[in-house]
DNA sequence: TTTAAAATTTAGACAAATCTAAAAAATGAC
DNA sequence: GTCATTTTTTAGATTTGTCTAAATTTTAAA
């Protein structure tokens, strides 16, 4: 019932390298925590003694139902401390996952629930990522990659699926962030760059950007 | 520059124990922390060689200057989340203790002066005890033990020095809190005890109870 | 001043988490 | 299908923090 930081920087990990259910590999997951495959062997074998892995040695590992709901407790607290230290703190939003790195492993459930209630319920981070609810229930939004918003029809950028520091520096160069709204006005075929209106300047954004920025776009709007 | 969990645990502890310059024991500090004789002297020579500590085998320790001021920024970031858990989250005084000593290992420098910050910077915690500010500077005060307070002159609790669950269940039952105002209205020399007036009740308070109680008085109110 | 008791340190072991290097299993090119 | 390459696991070591039991040092009583 409860977990070590390292064993939950594990199951976060896998969480997110599994996504919909694919299977996750020693090497992947290896590579995203910046240790060696040895040491992920090391700690599966531990996670699975827990119940929390399915696991099959040398096929890869998916995280079970218990698994699960543990990934998405720290995902809770990780996005909730991100909300804060955005909204009651002042951070940027480039600034915030580290922060909240840290503060995810405080796993108290009442302290949380507290802070939850503390900000409003907030059902979304400051990148967009949806915040679980006490129970682990996650809200869905009808969201949209960029590149697939008509062209000429206004939409609100609403989440980033990439936070490197990267993504942020070049989004924040660009003046795109969460709330951000924005026209697609051109479409180039030839390298899926597109041209966008915001605030009526008009800005260049490549594809591999594009991939990451999703838009609510409201069908019925005028 | 960085120390781990266990390392601040063991600070902490000892700038607790030695107050104003007394010398700390390898039995007393094991007691504090619930561990083991050997296990202090282990972390001692540790410390000891990061210069944290003044520490004579055999004789036990006391902290050095860089030790103290390690301490004090960790005492800040305990405090700090105290009160944030009371003010903000709604904690009771006696719940905030526990959920502090997880949060006051997040340890960024910016993001603790920012909390300040946003909490006003508070010159106190829920219980009374001062907290460091961002230079480590402890405010001063002109407490003074309840046992002193003159009879029947007002005097408002600022402090309780004794943060045990039974000491503040005791407190909570006779409704004495952080801001209560009383007066002293008998002093029984055969066992110390006293009655105060509190909001027109008479409550009666032991001398141990008594010695953990500081107020504020200002003598030349009438 | 001797000696028994108490306090402290040392020795040796263990669990957690990590690493490097070697062995084993799976995969894909031929 | 064989075999070299890649991936994964195992073996063995290391660091941190802890423990018990034994040795050492201090202390305080006789
Ligand atoms: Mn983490
Ligand atoms: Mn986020
Ligand atoms: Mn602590
Ligand atoms: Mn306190």
């Amino acid at each position: 019932m409860n977990y070590s930081i390292s064993e939950e920087n594990y199951i976060k990990a896998i969480y997110h390298l599994q996504g919909e259910s694919g299977t996750v590999t020693t090497n992947a997951l290896a590579e995203k925590l910046s240790t060696k495959a040895a040491s992920v062997t090391d700690m599966m074998k531990k996670l699975s003694a827990k119940k929390l892995l399915n696991y099959k040695p040398y096929y890869g590992f998916t995280l079970s139902t218990e698994g699960k709901k543990v990934a998405l407790f720290i995902i809770r607290r990780h996005r909730l401390w991100e909300f804060f230290l955005s909204q009651k703190l002042g951070f940027d939003w480039e600034e915030v996952h580290q922060l909240a790195e840290e503060l995810e492993h405080v796993s108290n459930k009442v302290l949380i629930d507290r802070l939850d209630e503390f900000l409003g319920f907030p059902p979304f981070d400051p990148h967009g990522d949806p915040i679980p609810d006490s129970k682990g229930r996650i809200a869905s939004r009808n969201n949209l990659p960029l590149s697939l918003l008509p062209k000429n029809k206004p939409g609100i950028v609403c989440q980033v699926t990439n936070q490197s520091a990267e993504m942020l520096e070049l989004l924040k160069h660009k003046s795109i962030g969460i709330g951000t709204k924005l026209e697609v006005r051109k479409h180039f075929p030839f390298d899926q760059s597109l041209e966008l209106k915001i605030k009526k300047q008009i800005v260049t954004i490549s594809e591999q950007l594009a991939k990451n920025i999703f838009v609510t776009y409201d069908e019925n709007a005028n």
